[in-house]
DNA sequence: TTAGGATTCG
């Protein structure tokens, strides 16, 4: 059995080699070594034509390359076959075929200098007892699988055509050509009348074409999904463009594309109803598959959302959810791969009447589905993708949605306009192999689990509903009921505003009207610290004037006279980096004993604001501190005097007068002291700022139109003032309030009703008296927020 | 004709 043809299934031979067989490297083959039961494997790239040599015996030349030393510059090696086993070998082995010897005998190649392969070639024949084991991955011939009766199951009746190797591109020819795809942009829309891909090919040659493509018929550029699929072009213009060879489509162009997985079946993808595909075809798609495999870094498999991190640029295959129009120059996909992603992810306002998409399974699948904001040139294919479908998006953009507290970073989805590093979206048929595998796994996903696993988070602002009838009774309400309700003065009855405007003020009103308009439009610019004393609003103080603030403080060192007190404990130490700077913590004690972390509060010296920040983080609350000669003393007012979990605590400087540090004793000496901020404010002698939203509400009724300010702590939106700025998952929620109170882009007849109470208030300076209104007693209706 | 690879405004 000299030669014998090897079936391959899933990648081992049906038939295993005889077992006293052992595997050689062509790097240790050497002549005068025993070689007797070893074998070489490799890959066929060259044969030759059968010959007779002078004597009349049969030859047969091949090439073998040693696929696992693909790295040795030396990796190939002439096999010489001698007689009848030249014959049958002719017969049976092509290029691209794996085969093994075994038997061979070993002789100093003397074309090594000219042809670069191995120092040695190899001779087999009958006589001398080799064998040659030929591995054929293609199907069709698998039948037979013993020489001599194999039949040769191919006869070309088609044109053959001629393929030019990437090195041998000539200007101003047209010709048909393989590679495998290095780069490629999915087919978008050019700002012609057609359609573009830009497909860059590299094959064994080590040339590198790139290709524009264009056709009106989308379907007819070639269906590359990723890097390492490998094309054949037919009539392809090649013209030379700075100095450089580049392909572009001339007329008849055509391709295939084929899975540059080694192994996968070879099932071209095209358009072309009718096309040439031969075994000499299948074996150059099985043999660039090996050579891209080897020489080619085509990268691991594709990111999930799970491996999702902050800031990076990644391929995403996953099915589109949801859908809706943002504005003129972006759309929303909210898609899912099954894995959730690690990070809180940021959700898109959008109306929910714009939302496309399965309202249960949009809600079901609320935790593991991302928001996708496509911008630009992206927009026109989003909005025409089909809810359901598989689609791989190229170059999503991650980023970290705010660089504030640390933790609150949500991330953010983009796909920037343009196609930059192929930037785009395709749609995935079902037949693809990632999507079979997507697909299973999404089966496999259990959607009971996943809602157990949500945080508190998603339900509260997820801007999709919790039940069929929590939707309706939600689009009942925005079209027909009041999407704020009253919560006291139920008996008034309504005054139009044309009235109230031709009014005295102070009055008292109910109005029901619709909110044309509303400033801020930036919603954290709502957001004021309020004196309740002298009435004075003051913006929130930057993040930066804390640290700045804090900096300053570190001027003083502790002073280690004031630690280790009769109420707290106090720890010091050095930092190691080269400002040497000291920190000093001080434990409060509560009636003379230390508390769990979680009930203590601290006072800290020389700290950044990071450190502050990580100490609320396990703490009670940390009141920043400096020493003067005989007490620890608050810092600058500007300064927050106390954090508590991520919301900082401000003074008013006009109204406090700060007390020393030990009235805190005063509270201390409970058991178990609550440590309320107004608490902690009120021995300190600190008037408390309170967070407040202040916003201006345009409303109209047909009659008229006024302006009301709304002046609300937390009742107005059920979300508090004070946590909204640290807080993405909130400011997100007050968004979609408003985009519900005040729909983006609708006519007035769209709008909805708002019942509302105001009331109306003079206000006088030497100049002018002017009426101003005050919305009061009024809040968003439940089933809106 | 278009694009001719070469990220990040939102």
């Amino acid at each position: 059995m000299p030669v014998q043809l090897l079936k391959i299934i899933k990648g081992k031979s049906e038939t295993p080699l005889p077992s006293h067989l052992l595997k050689e490297d062509l790097i240790h083959l050497q002549e005068g070594f025993d070689h007797t039961n070893k074998y070489l494997q490799g890959i066929i790239t060259h044969s030759y034509s059968l010959t007779k040599l002078g004597d009349g015996v049969d030859f047969f030349k091949i090439v073998l390359q040693d696929l696992d030393n693909l790295c040795l510059q030396i990796n190939s090696i002439n096999i010489l076959i001698y007689g009848k086993m030249a014959k049958d070998c002719a017969k049976v082995i092509r290029h691209g075929d794996t085969v093994a010897v075994a038997g061979f005998k070993l002789a100093k190649s003397p074309t090594a200098e000219e042809d670069g392969r191995h120092g040695c070639h190899l001779e087999l024949s009958e006589e001398a007892g080799s064998a040659i084991y030929v591995h054929k991955i293609l199907g069709k011939c698998l039948n037979n699988i013993l020489f001599p009766n194999f039949i040769v199951p191919f006869q070309s009746v088609a044109p053959k055509y001629v393929y030019t190797p990437l090195n041998h591109l000539k200007d101003g020819t047209i010709v048909n050509l393989y590679g495998v795809v290095k780069f490629f942009k999915p087919p978008y829309v050019s700002k012609g009348t057609d359609y573009c891909s830009v497909v860059t090919l590299v094959d064994p040659s080590n040339v590198k074409l790139t290709c524009t493509l264009f056709s009106g018929n989308v379907e007819s550029l070639p269906k590359i999904y990723k890097v390492g699929d490998i094309v054949r072009f037919h009539r392809i213009k090649i013209s030379e463009y700075n100095g450089q060879m580049q392909g572009i489509t001339s007329g008849g162009f055509a391709s295939l594309t084929f899975d540059g997985t080694v192994g996968a079946p070879v099932v071209p993808r095209t358009c072309s109803k009718v096309y040439t595909f031969m075994d000499e075809e299948q074996k150059t798609v099985e043999y660039l598959r090996i050579w891209a495999a080897s020489n080619l870094s085509i990268s691991g498999p594709a990111a999930k959302l799970s491996d999702v991190q902050p800031t990076l640029f990644f391929d995403l295959t996953c099915q589109l959810v949801g859908k809706a129009k943002v504005d003129g120059s972006s759309f929303l996909l909210k898609v899912w791969d099954g894995t959730k992603c690690s990070y809180p992810t940021w959700k898109v306002p959008v109306e929910a009447r714009d939302l496309e998409g399965e309202k249960v399974l949009l809600h079901q699948l609320r935790n593991l589905t991302v928001d996708i904001l496509v911008y630009d040139n992206h927009v026109q294919l989003a909005k025409s993708l089909k809810i359901g479908s598989f689609l791989r998006i190229y170059s999503i953009h991650t980023k970290q949605a705010s660089a504030d507290s640390e933790d609150v970073s949500q991330i953010e989805f983009h796909l920037h306009g343009g196609t930059c590093y192929g930037r785009g979206i395709r749609v995935l048929p079902e037949s693809n192999p990632d999507v079979k595998q997507l697909k299973a796994f999404l089966e496999s996903v259990d959607l009971a689990d996943c809602q157990n696993m949500e945080s508190m988070s998603s339900l509260e602002l997820d801007g999709t509903f919790n039940s069929l009838s929590d939707l309706e009774s939600h689009l009942e309400r925005c079209q027909q009921l009041s999407v704020t309700v009253l919560t006291d003065h139920q008996d008034l009855s309504n005054t139009e505003l044309k009235t109230i405007l031709s009014s005295t003020a102070p009055q008292q009103y109910r109005i029901r009207a619709k909110l044309r308009t509303y400033k801020p439009q930036k919603l954290y610019q709502s957001i004021k610290l309020h004196c309740s004393k002298c009435n004075s609003l003051l913006e929130v103080p930057d993040g930066d004037d804390f640290d700045l603030i804090l900096q300053g403080a570190t001027v003083n060192a502790p002073n280690p006279e004031l630690h280790n007190t009769s109420w707290y404990d106090s720890v010091m130490w050095t930092t190691q980096d080269e400002k040497q700077r000291k920190i000093a913590i001080h434990f409060v004690k509560c009636d003379e004993m230390l508390q769990q972390p979680e009930d203590t509060l601290l006072m800290i010296e020389g700290g950044t604001a990071k450190e502050v920040w990580k100490l609320t983080k396990r703490f009670k609350g940390v009141i920043p501190v400096r020493s003067t000669e005989d007490d620890l003393e608050l810092l600058d007012l500007s300064a927050p005097f106390l954090l508590q979990g991520k919301i900082k605590y401000y003074g008013c400087k006009q109204c406090s007068t700060p007390k020393p540090i030990k009235s805190l004793s005063a509270i201390a000496a409970e058991q178990r002291p609550s440590w309320e901020p107004t608490e902690i404010a009120e021995v300190l002698g600190i008037e408390l700022l309170r967070y407040v939203f202040i916003m201006k509400f345009t409303l109209v009724d047909g009659t008229g139109a006024l302006n009301a300010y709304l002046f609300d702590y937390e009742k107005f939106f059920h979300i508090p003032a004070s946590e909204i700025l640290t807080n993405n998952f909130l400011q997100q929620k007050m968004q979609m309030t408003m985009n519900t109170l005040c729909p983006p882009g609708r006519k007035l007849d769209d709008l909805p009703w708002l019942e509302c109470f105001i009331k109306s208030y003079n206000v006088r300076d030497a100049m002018k008296h002017q009426v101003y209104y005050q919305i009061f007693d009024t809040t968003v209706a439940e089933d809106v927020v």
